[in-house]
DNA sequence: TCTAAGGATTAGACAAAGTCTAGCCCCTGA
DNA sequence: TCAGGGGCTAGACTTTGTCTAATCCTTAGA
């Protein structure tokens, strides 16, 4: 839970420790998300793995996004109606997004509090909640006093 | 507010009362729409349109939809991470998603409180929350006490 | 009635995200 | 050395959504 910087050596290891054969792209992949912290988008992966030394075809990124979202190592945000988001950050927590950018950012959910939902309908169970709150920057056209 | 059973007529003043010149083709998007009240895809609604005697495009799809959402007669589900889903009502809520079928269900947000979000970054605005809950049919390997 | 203007509609080309296929690479174990 | 198998890859393909350029109304004015 302590922060921990990430560097490739590290990198194996949570692989590893997500039951995933660290191979040279899949640690790449890793790296570029965890290395930065970031909401980053497949073409924005593939392309800061591929800036570097380093190169990996759209096929693995693709396949290696799905591998490590179902090892529960990142998880997707789906917020963007033309493309996913993946997020090291597993932990619960919800975002803002920036409607003008298309920015991501953290909301810690451990402060946050949702009263009130109704029942699941029979025989579901949760599997995640998200909230998301589109934000976009206050507009001279907002005038709510002048 | 109350609830009113929705037919092509009154599809022209709904579209009026939003700034939307009510033509044919909008008219029967609209009441593929509001009239089953449920949350339909674009080419869901292409398909529903097309089903009966009269035709529309796909362009034409897409421009009324869009031009729905602009003036704010509905509204935009992000949930799947391959199409848009288009939502008749426009009152605040929430929605569950089951993952299984890509169906979603109201929740109304009169009785759902949020406590505990941070405070918006710096000349944000906040344009809209989303909830979503992602459900699943409790699974037989959800051996929770098996 | 005729005509011009402008909005609405359309077919089809296009773009971008993501998936699939089939072959190749490479590592390991015998 | 060889076989098996997982991983990687290029490129074809699919699907959602946008764009373009032409055509189709509808309406207002003469």
């Amino acid at each position: 839970m302590e922060k921990q910087s990430y560097n490739r050596d590290n990198m194996a290891n949570l692989l590893r420790s997500h039951g995933i054969n660290p191979t040279h792209q899949r640690i790449e992949i890793a790296y570029a998300l965890f290395g930065r912290q970031e909401h980053l988008s497949a073409d924005q992966i593939m392309a800061a793995v591929n800036d570097r030394h380093s190169e990996t075809s759209k096929a693995t990124v693709y396949n290696t996004l799905n591998l490590f979202k179902q090892q529960k190592l990142i998880r997707e945000v789906i917020v963007d109606p033309s493309k996913v988001f993946y997020d090291p950050n597993t932990s619960p927590h919800h975002h803002f997004f920036n409607l003008e950018t298309s920015e991501l950012t953290d909301i810690d959910a451990q402060s946050v509090q949702i009263n009130g939902l109704p029942q699941l309908p029979k025989g579901m169970v949760t599997e995640g909640v998200d909230v998301i709150i589109r934000i976009r920057p206050e507009a001279a056209s907002d005038n709510k006093s002048s």
